[in-house]
DNA sequence: CATCCACAGGAAAACGCGGTTG
DNA sequence: CAACCGCGTTTTCCTGTGGATG
C-alpha cells in the first residue's frame, strides 16, 4: 500500500515536471500566425500589408501599378499573365494590389471591381465558370452537371450587365482547365466584352513559364496580353517574411538572428518558395519546444533533417510495388556499406532472389535499368553510367539515404502491414 | 590501333485492361 | 457477347559505346 502510494505521487511530480518544462520551454505565443488558412481575414490582409510595407515584392507591385494605372484615366489596360514558381506569392500580392487599387479608384471616381477565381484544382471548362459566377455572386449555387453551359455563361454577363465601370478577373492557376482551356479563355477574352458594358481586365497567373506555348495562337492574339514575371524571393526578401512571422507568432527572446538567417538560406538555397520556410519556421519551433527551449542553429539543422527524412519516406510511400522492390533491393544488395558501388546486373541478381521469396514474377533487367534511372531522378539512390574500359560499362550505383531511413525501408519490408 | 565487355538505351512488338461498338 | 480500339506498361530485339587491355 505504502508502495502505491509512492508510485503515485511519482507519477504526480513527473506530470508535474513535464507540464513546468513544456512551460518554459513555449516559443509559439501565437500559432495562428504560421498557418495563412487559419488566419480571419483581416489579420491576414493586415499581415499581407505589412510584408508589403518592408519593401518586399516592391518591383513587381510598381510593375503592376504601371500596368493599371491607366484605369484612373479611364483607359483600357491589356490583359496581363504573370508567370512566377509556388510560393513566391503572386496571389498574395495581386490579391493585397487589387484591394489597394480599388479604394484608390474609387477615391478618383472610377468603379472598379474584381473577382478572384482559383482553379489550383483541375477544373473543366463548365465548373470553371461556376467558379467565377459564384465568385460574383455568392447567392448562387455550386453546380454538379445538368447546367447548360450557355446558361452559365448567361449568369455571368448577368452580373456584369449594369455595371459600368472596370471589372479585373484575377485567375490563379490559369494552366489548370482541363480539356478545353481554350474555349474558357476565348469566352472570357471575346465572348463576354460584346456583351456586357464594362471593360474587362484579366489578370492571370501560372508557375508555368511554357504555357503560352501551349496555347492557340489565335487566342493569344486576341488577348493582347503583356507579361510579368514573379522571381523566386531571395534570402532577404524571406528573412524579412520569416521576422514579420516570428514577431507576430513567437517569444522573440527564445529565437536566434541566425537561426532565421539559417532558414531564409535554406529556403532560397532550394526553391524561394515563401510556404517552405514557414514550414521551416514552424519545424524548428516545435523541435526547439520538445528539447532545448531556444531557437538557434542547430534546432534549424535538425528540423531541416527530419523535413527531409518526413519528406523521402512520403515519398517512398507512394512508389508503385515494383520501384519499391527496385529500391529495397538496391539497399538491400548494398548492405550497410555506404561506400559500396553496384553494377546493374548485382542489383538485378538481388532484385530476382527477392521477387523469388516474394513470390511475385520479376521484371526483366531492361525494365529494372528504367526504374533504376527513375529512383536516380528521384534521388533515391544514386546512379551514374560509367566505363570500366574491357570490363564493361555500367551504372555505378550508390546509396542516398540516411542510415535510420534505410533500416526502417528493409523492416518495412520484412513486416509488410 | 582494334578489340571486346556489360551493359545503356532506342524501337518496335506484345501484352493487359477498361471501355466501346456492331 | 465477341470483336475491336486506345493507351500505358512490359518484353523482345536491337544497335551503340567508353575506355582498359592486349
Amino acid at each position: 500500500m505504502v508502495r502505491l502510494a509512492e508510485i503515485l505521487e511519482r507519477t504526480e511530480s513527473l506530470i508535474e515536471r513535464l507540464h513546468n518544462t513544456k512551460r518554459n520551454n513555449r516559443i509559439i505565443l501565437n500559432p495562428d500566425y504560421l498557418d495563412d488558412e487559419k488566419l480571419p481575414e483581416e489579420e491576414r490582409t493586415s499581415v499581407l500589408r505589412e510584408i508589403f510595407n518592408r519593401n518586399i515584392r516592391e518591383k513587381q507591385l510598381t510593375r503592376l501599378a504601371q500596368h493599371l494605372t491607366p484605369i484612373l484615366d479611364g483607359c483600357h489596360p491589356p490583359s496581363l499573365m504573370i508567370f512566377g514558381p509556388t510560393g513566391s506569392g503572386k496571389t498574395a500580392t495581386l490579391l493585397h494590389f487589387l484591394s489597394i487599387f480599388q479604394k484608390v479608384s474609387a477615391k478618383r471616381g472610377k468603379l472598379l471591381r474584381y473577382a478572384y477565381i482559383d482553379l489550383s484544382s483541375p477544373k473543366t471548362y463548365f465548373s470553371a465558370l461556376n467558379e467565377l459566377a459564384r465568385s460574383m455572386d455568392d447567392s448562387l449555387r455550386r453546380y454538379r452537371k445538368g447546367i447548360p453551359v450557355s446558361l452559365m455563361q448567361d449568369r455571368i454577363v448577368n452580373c456584369l450587365l449594369d455595371f459600368k465601370g472596370f471589372f479585373c478577373l484575377l485567375i490563379d492557376e490559369a494552366d489548370n482547365i482541363k480539356p478545353n482551356a481554350d474555349e474558357f479563355l476565348t469566352f472570357l477574352g471575346k465572348t463576354l466584352p460584346r456583351k456586357v458594358n464594362c471593360r474587362i481586365v484579366l489578370i492571370m497567373l501560372t508557375n508555368r513559364l511554357d504555357w503560352e506555348k501551349t496555347m492557340d495562337p489565335r487566342i493569344l492574339s486576341f488577348l493582347k496580353k503583356s507579361d510579368l514575371i514573379f522571381e523566386p524571393y531571395d534570402a532577404a526578401d524571406l528573412l524579412e517574411i520569416l521576422k514579420l512571422r516570428v514577431e507576430k507568432a513567437l517569444d522573440t527572446d527564445k529565437v536566434d538572428q541566425g537561426a532565421l538567417n539559417k532558414i531564409a538560406a535554406y529556403a532560397s538555397h532550394e526553391t524561394g518558395d515563401a510556404r517552405r520556410a514557414v514550414e521551416l519556421l514552424v519545424k524548428a519551433v516545435k523541435v526547439a519546444e520538445e528539447t532545448s527551449g531556444r531557437l538557434t542553429e542547430i534546432e534549424v539543422d535538425k528540423a531541416s533533417m527530419t523535413l527531409e527524412i518526413d519528406k523521402t519516406e512520403e515519398l517512398i510511400k507512394t512508389l508503385a510495388s515494383q520501384q519499391r522492390l527496385t529500391l529495397i533491393s538496391c539497399y538491400k544488395a548494398l548492405g550497410s556499406n555506404p561506400k559500396k558501388k553496384l553494377s546493374t546486373g548485382q542489383v538485378y541478381q538481388s532484385y530476382a532472389s527477392l521477387c523469388e521469396s516474394d513470390g511475385v514474377r520479376p521484371l526483366t533487367q531492361r525494365r529494372l535499368s528504367d526504374m533504376i534511372s527513375f529512383l536516380d531522378l528521384y534521388g533515391l539512390i544514386n546512379a551514374r553510367v560509367i566505363s570500366h574500359g574491357r570490363y564493361g560499362k555500367t551504372r555505378e550505383i550508390s546509396g542516398a539515404l540516411p542510415f535510420e531511413l534505410i533500416n526502417r525501408l528493409l523492416e518495412l519490408k520484412e513486416h509488410p502491414s
